[in-house]
DNA sequence: AATCTATATGCAATTATGTGCATAGCGGTT
DNA sequence: AACCGCTATGCACATAATTGCATATAGATT
């Protein structure tokens, strides 16, 4: 249930709507916790059932009226409490992985296409990182809230680089098996 | 719904029991794609009504029945059909990098102590793939089933190395904010 | 004039995943 | 003798996530 949480951690920074939020996590903390514009509206209104954020309606002209929500004492008490507790390991499912344990069973000219996109997915993400980091995190005064963000980002980084480089080299070891067949 | 092909893809190579299944997604397979024994038992009496798998009961004395489940040609045309069909982005969930972009709402010892033991479980983890290399793909004469589970293993290794890495990394730097606050 | 994009919210149904429990005998340890 | 771990299966309940749909209007594009 991390996605309370990290709807409430987004809130901490400044009241939001839902679709601000959604927005959110189709980037910045979206690269670490992914949710869907359905699941942070569902979320948010348990939140606010628990009482853990303050919504209040906007009035609007020409579209919809905006719920602003906003974190609740109550709500900074359960993002502490949470904090306290162990990290779960991220579960991993990846079914490009799988489709190279079974390389047998497996149409090789399409998963080499696939592991093409998937290299270009990874190349964008990184190239988006890089220009978040030059844009709001390469000056030297930092407070101490964007250096955390800094540490999540450089992480960020190190691992879609490396995702990169470690799939030109499985691309490599497919297209030599791919010869010699 | 891969999980039915994961478990397609495992009985590509043998017959198994749900127990067998299971240990799998303990190690092997589940690297790359993560399942309780529960999903594999409940996963399997779904396959079975598809008639995507064959199972029998085998009699044994002392210990409960097995069940061996036997891929079906209809299940393996579903194999086929999945490697044809584009691959999903992984989808990221990592509390951990929530916490550390939350960094101002948290508690920073604790947090410390987060990230030395997800370091310590990726180090562990990829001793394991190490071995595991080491003990079966080390050797020069592989067949092609074992050309692509080595590629699949190289990757994990890639990505587990870099985590210690980056991890390390970011354990220095939450150091180094701490000591200036 | 029609279509597309952005703003803004959300329900309903389905599928997937996680947690706890239940059963039951064998073999080894304390 | 009591307990633990391994083998072997699975149900039931709860929570989470995905997919498709629904509404409504402004402004820009084709």
């Amino acid at each position: 249930m991390a996605l309370a949480e990290a709807i409430l951690v987004c809130l901490t920074d400044r009241p939001m709507s839902g679709y601000d939020l959604a927005k959110t996590f189709d980037a910045s903390i979206g690269f670490f916790w992914r949710a869907s514009h359905q699941q942070v509206y569902r979320e948010l209104a348990r939140l606010r059932d628990r009482g853990l954020v303050d919504s209040r309606e906007i009035e609007q002209s020409g579209r919809p009226n905006r719920i602003i929500h906003t974190i609740t004492d109550a709500g900074e008490d359960v993002v502490h409490a949470w904090s306290l507790k162990p990290c779960r390991m991220p579960s991993v499912k990846d079914e490009l992985l799988v489709k190279l344990y079974a390389l047998d069973h497996v149409d090789i000219p399409v998963l080499h296409e696939q592991l093409d996109i998937r290299l270009d997915q990874h190349r964008a993400k990184l190239a988006a990182y890089h220009r978040i980091k030059e844009k709001f995190y390469d000056g030297q005064d930092l407070t101490r809230t964007q250096k955390g963000k800094l540490i999540a980002l450089t992480m960020g980084i190190s691992n879609e680089s490396e995702m990169v480089k470690s799939l030109g080299k499985a691309i490599t070891m497919l297209g030599e098996i791919d010869a010699q067949s």
